[in-house]
RNA sequence: GGGAUCUUAGCUCAGCUGGGAGAGCAUCUGCCUUACAAGCAGAGGGUCAUAGGUUCGAGCCCUAUAGGUCCCACCA
């Protein structure tokens, strides 16, 4: 047994420890049939990121589910890794290159990723060991990354059955194209946001000169590529004009009206400029009526259309078609307007919506399993209500666009003969064209969307597509812990996937959790600063105090503020486990081995016991059903209020006088108690409750440790009754001293009046520590009131009154006043009480047990109003 | 346009299947009581957004309203 220090300092302990871990393979998991598996998967953070707020709760989330389920025998595997992300890779590799002013596309495809590669080894480890610092308890030996070779082989091997399945095309479809990344993202990539825009009217003249069509459109400059007018074919304004020809200014083309119901005969002027090639919906009225579709634009958003504006940048040829349609006299008014904009989530630009060769992945049949699985309940949200949101989005999802025009990345694994251009999809390149024959194929220019490879995470990362025993063993895994932004992007994907690949749902829970903002609300980002550093946080105060503040008060799916006051409060925490551990630490003798039977435990032990058993039961199902931030609250309110504030205060005469047969039993319900409360704590604070269960018990480690179970033997409801009544009475008497300002060092006798046997006995039996907690000099237990001076303060619990004599500081008025406010109280009560038990309705509807409750508080306030009407009278009210 | 969610003490938030309003921080009053001043003992402070409804009983369930946040959506 060792010494501790006088406060908790969390920095040396956590590196010792967290090593000590490591080399003893504690995270490590191999299969083993004897034990029941859990099993979580990392969000593999990107190689790019640093540890932020987002990660710790995140990462944190799971190693209280990790440990919990370890420290329950289960064989808890939580697998490691990182994402290769794309775009936000290549982009940070490209300005690196940049700044030593080399251009990627001077340097080629094979120097690019030589470079990205070495990016990745020099920086992609960082965060792996920010992960390190929280305490994550994952398995270390089986990192993975979304590009290694494992990986990079289910990603081929999917692939290659999806196209062979018919679920992988490669079509011209109108997809979103960022103008600055230079590449096409997914649906699930644009953020819409409203910017304040304008409308313009403009009139297209009418070919046979009979007239103008008035159109509306919020971007000019796409007019170069209409290829129509539509309008609505029920709209009779316009149904003259349905089949002529009109003259599309600024340019030489003339475009058919046309008419599709499409069209909101309300909105605008009815009639709609089409534009195949830059508007999805556009895309589909050009479709159905064989429409031309004319791309007006260069990859980087300037204009292509030969003219005057080809070569300006989008924006300045909207400037410029606006100008020459004033002059010409076609522009007949501008409206302010506001209206959505797609824009691209990582580098906010506008996208352009514009016709490319993109590979798309066929949603509909792949989703419905996934649809399936949360209606009858295969796969359950908590909270529930994200199964609206991810259901959603699956009953109207679109064809994914999966191919981007990015280096970094699963290169896609289709080739094109140069000779007949037949496309082979294949895992290795062909060496000859199954088609004509001929020896050279180029494999596609294109990457796989990052989330591609991450879809199949939960599976690639067990030795999927082999069918090796880690993936029959830990497969599915169990919960998935995520944040509400990624479910579109993420969650979906690998739950089609893995119906898909593995006929299974890839884990059977996912934990929702909300996003970490500052202490204003804000959302931590980069360009306002307002991030927090959560190895900042650790340094100062520790991983533990950390991970704490990030579960309390919070619940799942819900955001949280993070603040300074917060840290500080479950630093404080720390501080008084540790020392609520050294104060029993002291206690314990050298090398006392103790030992003791439920018979010989006094009633304050048997209440603590009975606490920390019940305590057990409830945070376990707490935790079951992932009411983390509950679970710990009630740990928390244990340890601080119950064991620190009432059990150790109760025991301490005893452990002062070495005399007390009791005394020994004392120590060791302390050391069983702490042992129970530290065990369920360590989930939550694994550093600070290792470092004092190691030094407690001498065993190994509290990770190994069992979890406490709710025990019947440990059941003692009479004893905490019996001291639930004392702690009551103290209450009464600490009430009393504040109220008539004695302080703590002026000791007085109580008396403690009851008619009732069986409480003078439980006074009795706790005189030491009632005499203590209650200031007493003396403690006198009788059946009336004999000898109790005339003018003693009194307080009253149900079954007994307190007195204590305090003769030259009693202010009669100030008794009756107390006492009168104590009647006022009772009254009130009594009035709740005797309201619901004389409702007729109440008695023959509640339920039984809640009736006899309610009696049962009758029967003790009537008592407490007896006692202090008694009183008062005594005092002549 | 559709949907979700929030509105509880001065602040930040809990409150599980409906059964006497809670925590942390802040404020105030006492305490350096031999584990802890990062502490101990107390106190004040809330018609649980508003209006209805269901129920013996509503912070919790239902409906509407107001305000905030977020997500989705092809009205040019």
């Amino acid at each position: 047994m060792k010494e501790l220090a006088k406060t908790y300092d969390p920095t040396s302990i956590e590196e010792r420890t967290y090593t000590k871990w490591m080399g003893r393979k504690y995270f490590h998991a191999e299969v083993d049939r004897s034990k029941k598996p859990f099993t979580i998967v990392i969000p593999p953070p990107n190689v790019t990121g640093k540890l932020h707020m987002g990660h710790a709760l995140d990462e944190t989330l799971q190693d209280i589910l990790i440990r919990y389920k370890r420290m329950q025998g289960y064989n808890a595997l939580w697998i490691p890794g990182t994402d290769h992300a794309s775009i936000s890779t290549e982009v940070k590799v490209t300005n690196q290159l940049k700044e030593e002013g080399i251009d990627k596309k001077e340097l080629g495809r094979e120097g690019f990723l030589k470079r990205a590669w070495q990016w990745k080894e020099e920086y992609g480890g960082a965060i792996i060991n920010q992960l390190k610092k929280l305490g994550s308890s994952c398995d270390w030996d089986r990192e993975r990354f979304t590009m290694d070779e494992g990986c990079s082989e289910a990603v081929l091997e999917v692939f290659v059955r999806l196209y062979e399945k018919g679920y992988i095309y490669k079509g011209s479809r109108i997809i979103n194209w960022c103008p600055v990344c230079q590449t096409s993202i997914s649906d699930a990539e644009v953020e819409h946001e409203e910017q304040a825009g304008h409308f313009w009217y403009i009139n297209y003249p009418i070919a046979d000169g009979s007239g103008y069509v008035k159109i509306a459109t919020t971007r000019p400059e796409t007019m170069l590529g209409d290829t129509a007018v539509a309008v609505n074919p029920e709209d009779e304004r316009y149904i003259h004009l349905i089949g002529k020809t009109l003259k599309l200014p600024l340019t030489d083309r003339e475009i058919p009206v046309i008419a599709d119901p499409y069209v909101d005969k309300e909105f605008g002027t009815g009639c709609v400029k089409i534009t195949p090639a830059h508007d999805p919906n556009d895309f589909e009225v050009g479709r159905r009526h064989h429409l031309p579709e004319i791309n007006i634009m260069n990859d980087d958003a300037t204009i292509s259309y030969p003219g005057k504006y080809q070569g300006m940048d989008r924006y300045e040829a909207r400037k410029a078609i606006v100008k020459d349609l004033e002059e010409q006299g076609l522009l007949v008014k501008v409206e302010e307007h506001a209206h959505n904009v797609g824009t691209h989530d990582r580098c906010k630009t506008t996208v352009e919506p514009m016709i490319k060769q993109q590979w798309f992945v066929k949603m509909e049949e792949l989703a419905k399993p996934a649809i399936e699985a949360v209606k009858n309940g295969e796969l359950t949200f908590v909270p529930e209500r994200f199964d609206k949101i991810y259901l959603h989005w699956l009953e109207n999802i679109r064809d994914w666009c999966i191919s981007r025009q990015l280096w970094w990345g699963h290169r896609i694994p289709a080739y094109y003969c140069d000779s007949c251009g037949e496309i082979v999809v294949a895992k290795e390149a062909p060496s000859i064209c199954p088609k004509c024959g001929h020896t050279h194929l180029s494999q596609d220019e294109d990457t796989l969307d990052t989330w591609f490879s991450s879809a199949l995470w939960p599976f690639s990362t067990l030795g999927w597509p082999k069918q090796t025993e880690d993936l029959d063993y830990f497969y599915p895994t169990d919960v998935l812990v995520t944040g509400y932004d990624i479910i579109f992007f993420w969650v979906i994907r690998m739950v089609f996937s893995g119906y898909e690949q593995t006929g299974k749902s890839p884990f059977h829970h996912v934990l929702i959790h909300g996003l970490v903002r500052d202490a204003q609300g804000r959302k931590m980002s980069k360009s306002l600063g307002n991030g927090i550093d959560p190895l900042e946080i650790i340094g100062e105060y520790g991983a533990d105090a950390l991970r704490l503040t990030l579960v309390t008060g919070n619940a799942p799916g819900n955001d949280m503020r993070f603040s300074m006051e917060r840290v500080k409060a479950s630093r404080n925490f720390a501080n008084k486990v540790w020392n609520a551990s050294r104060f029993i630490m002291m206690n314990l003798g050298e090398d006392e081995v103790l030992e003791a039977d439920l018979s010989s435990l006094t009633a304050a032990d048997k209440w603590i016991l009975s606490k920390v058993n019940r305590l057990a039961g409830e945070v376990t199902a707490n935790m079951d059903s992932f009411e983390l931030g509950i679970a710990v609250q009630k740990i928390y309110d244990f340890i601080w209020d119950e064991f620190c504030d009432w059990y150790i205060e109760m025991v301490k005469p005893r452990l002062w006088n070495r005399e007390d047969k009791s005394r020994e039993t004392a120590l060791w319900t302390l050391k069983t108690v702490l042992i129970h409360a530290l065990k369920m704590l360590h989930p939550y604070m694994p550093f600070i409750t290792e470092e004092i269960f190691c030094n407690l018990s001498g065993e190994e480690s509290i990770m190994i440790s069992s979890w406490p179970e709710y025990t019947k033997a440990w059941d003692f409801a009479a004893d905490e009754q019996a001291i639930e009544t004392i702690k009551e009475a103290v209450r009464g008497i600490r009430n009393v001293r504040a109220d008539m300002n004695v302080p703590n060092s002026k000791k007085a006798t109580v008396c403690v009046v009851s008619e009732n046997p069986k409480v003078r006995e439980i006074f009795s039996q706790g005189r030491s520590f009632f005499a203590a907690l209650g200031f007493a000099s003396e403690v006198l237990i009788q059946p009336d009131k004999t000898g109790i001076a005339e003018n003693a303060v009194s307080t009253m619990i149900p079954e007994a009154a307190i007195y204590m004599p305090l003769a030259e500081l009693l202010d009669i008025d100030k008794e009756k006043e107390r006492l009168k406010k104590e009647e006022a109280r009772l009254t009130k009560e009594l009035a709740r009480v005797n309201g619901m038990l004389k409702n007729e309705r109440f008695v023959s509807k509640a339920p039984a047990a809640k009736i006899e409750e309610e009696k049962g508080k009758l029967e003790k306030y009537t008592q407490m109003m007896d006692q202090v009407r008694e009183r008062l009278a005594q005092l002549g009210e």
